[in-house]
RNA sequence: CGGGAUGUAGCGCAGCCCGGUAGCGCGCUUCGUUCGGGACGAAGAGGCCGCAGGUUCGAAUCCUGUCAUCCCGACCA
């Protein structure tokens, strides 16, 4: 391992790379676009699922799995969805390889498929095709059903974690018997989102609703929650639609309401993925590597002893099993690393480059003086503190370096929110600082996309319960009710 | 898919212009000394120079083709 990473300030896109590979959480893989997820990433992303899936279960939604493989016809049934991801579709033509005779395998061109399938993009066709047979009456509904799946997209460009052409999610897709009660569903689960973003990510995120441009292909309402980077732009961490009937009267899924009505069934679908851990890694960590939010931790603590002689070692170790029994009982993760191939500096710079959120050095000093060494990672504050009741202040460093590093986040993204009035100060907004620039806008896809162009910023999204205000669009002066967020986005 | 660049040891690179059979740093192995912020010394291991042709007595180096990757755009969770 080499020392130290690019500072954010010299390539904040070289640090985010040269970070994702030299804290372990991923690599390229011999295939274009997609990557490795190694053993340390993926433990972030079991403790993103673990956490998820309890908020998804409690309320009252269940796991299922559908197919990796959707007959293509399946995509042209219903129209914008289609036009979404056309383009970026990978696709399986034949079922068989051969030897061609020269020890070249290749393609069986007579086993060439029917019908070609489509590696999943998104599941709403297959789920809506299946749903068909399990709806007939209102007392079938709701529906609420999450898969835990990988899906293709074959990106142009990519990056680990933020764009790859596989990655991990979550897909939940639920049918109800009324628009009312969907729409609700939507919300909610944006909710969840945002709780799960909030609380256990440590990263504030704005509610809002997608403008028509930006609106996932096929929904009637896309909501999302929006994240502001470190270097400026903005991060869709998570999106809730709104489906209305359109997968219902694309697949033909039809009830019989109580009054005996039959009707199209209301649809949602919301999801979270891989993505996440780009946004946490961009959120929170340093020049000197990550800095991951306690609740997300793989390993919450470490302990390092520094020691000459095997007596030395032997009794820091007695020590240190006490401890770590003390914290396992509170339910905290503590990794004790007693290599002997590694000394205390390397092991230092090693566990902070991996996010340990708190490291615990004990020495032969410590041992005369009933001390230990207790450093927090995120503002790198050491303190030389009693071994006596140790557990307990550890476990309250915890839960406040969860609720500093929030309020770190927070702050500067309400440092870098600004409200403008010109398109003069937008552009000046985004060339210099960044960050959510809050503007008026004409309500038009045509301006949306005038203003992408001329200055790379979006739509991020128009705020939920965004005050009513009468303004001007700042790059056509026409009327605006509201001011909608804008920003330089991943 | 347009523009630019690069493929040489596990990683990062030099060598190429001017052809003579491959080198540096990190890492790795062994031994010793070290160990409170990325240790030091000594001795080792490791490369058909992306691939395929061509020119030449001789190619990492020159020529042609090809594949791949990265960066900047357009597209996107």
């Amino acid at each position: 391992m080499s020392k130290g990473i690019t500072s954010r300030e010299t390539d904040y896109s070289q640090w985010y790379n040269e970070l994702v590979v030299k804290a372990d959480l991923a690599e390229h893989s011999a295939v274009r676009g997609c990557m490795v997820i190694k053993p340390y990433g993926y433990a972030i992303w079991e403790k993103m699922q673990a956490a998820l899936d309890k908020m998804f279960k409690d309320t009252g939604h269940s796991n299922a799995y559908f197919p990796l493989f959707i007959p293509k016809s399946f995509f042209s049934k219903e129209a914008s969805h289609v036009e979404g991801f056309a383009t970026e579709c990978a696709v399986v033509t034949h079922y068989r390889l051969k030897n061609d005779g020269n020890g070249q395998i290749v393609v069986d061109e007579a086993a060439k498929l029917e019908e070609e399938l489509i590696v999943r993009p998104t599941s709403e066709t297959i789920i809506w095709n299946t749903y068909r047979g399990w709806i007939e009456s209102y007392r079938d509904l709701p529906i609420l059903v999450n898969q835990w799946a990988n899906v293709v997209r074959w990106e142009m460009r990519t990056r680990l974690f933020l764009r790859t052409a596989e990655f991990l999610w979550q897909e939940g897709h639920t049918a109800h018997a009324t628009e009312e009660e969907a729409v609700a569903e939507a919300n909610k689960m944006l909710e969840v989102y945002a709780d799960f973003a909030e609380n256990w990510m440590a990263l504030p995120v704005v509610r809002g609703r997608k403008s028509e441009n930006e609106r996932f292909a096929g929904a009637l309402d896309t909501l999302c929650i929006e994240a502001l980077m470190q270097d400026g732009k903005a991060l869709q961490a998570g999106t809730s639609h709104f489906l209305g009937q359109n997968f219902a009267k694309a697949f033909d899924v039809k009830f019989t309401s109580k009054e005996g009505k039959l009707d199209y069934v209301w649809a949602t679908s919301w999801g979270v993925s891989t993505r996440l851990l780009g946004a946490l890694i961009m959120a929170h960590s340093d020049d000197q590597g990550l800095v991951l939010p306690p609740q997300l931790a793989p390993i919450q603590v470490v302990i390092v002893p520094i020691y000459k002689q095997d007596a030395e070692k032997q009794a820091i170790g007695d020590l240190a099993d006490r401890v770590m029994t003390e914290l396992k009982a509170k339910g905290v993760s503590v990794k004790y690393d007693d290599r002997d191939t590694q000394r205390p500096g390397f092991k230092f710079a090693e566990w902070e480059l991996k996010g340990v959120p708190v490291r615990i050095a004990i020495g032969a000093r410590d041992m005369e003086n009933g001390t230990v060494e207790l450093a927090r990672r995120d503002t790198q504050h050491k303190e030389t503190v009693a071994q006596s009741g140790l557990a307990d202040r550890v476990e309250r460093l915890l839960a406040d370096m969860q609720r500093d590093i929030y309020a770190k986040a927070l702050a500067f993204r309400d440092s870098h929110t600004v409200e403008v009035d010109s398109y003069d100060e937008f552009k000046a907004v985004l060339d210099g600082p960044g960050g959510f620039v809050s503007a008026h806008w004409d309500g038009t896809v045509e301006t949306e996309q005038l203003i992408k162009e001329e200055t790379k910023a979006t739509i991020r999204c128009i705020p939920l319960n965004n005050k009513q205000e009468a303004g001007v669009c700042i790059r056509t002066g026409k009327p605006s009710a509201q001011r909608v967020l804008f920003a330089k986005a991943y």
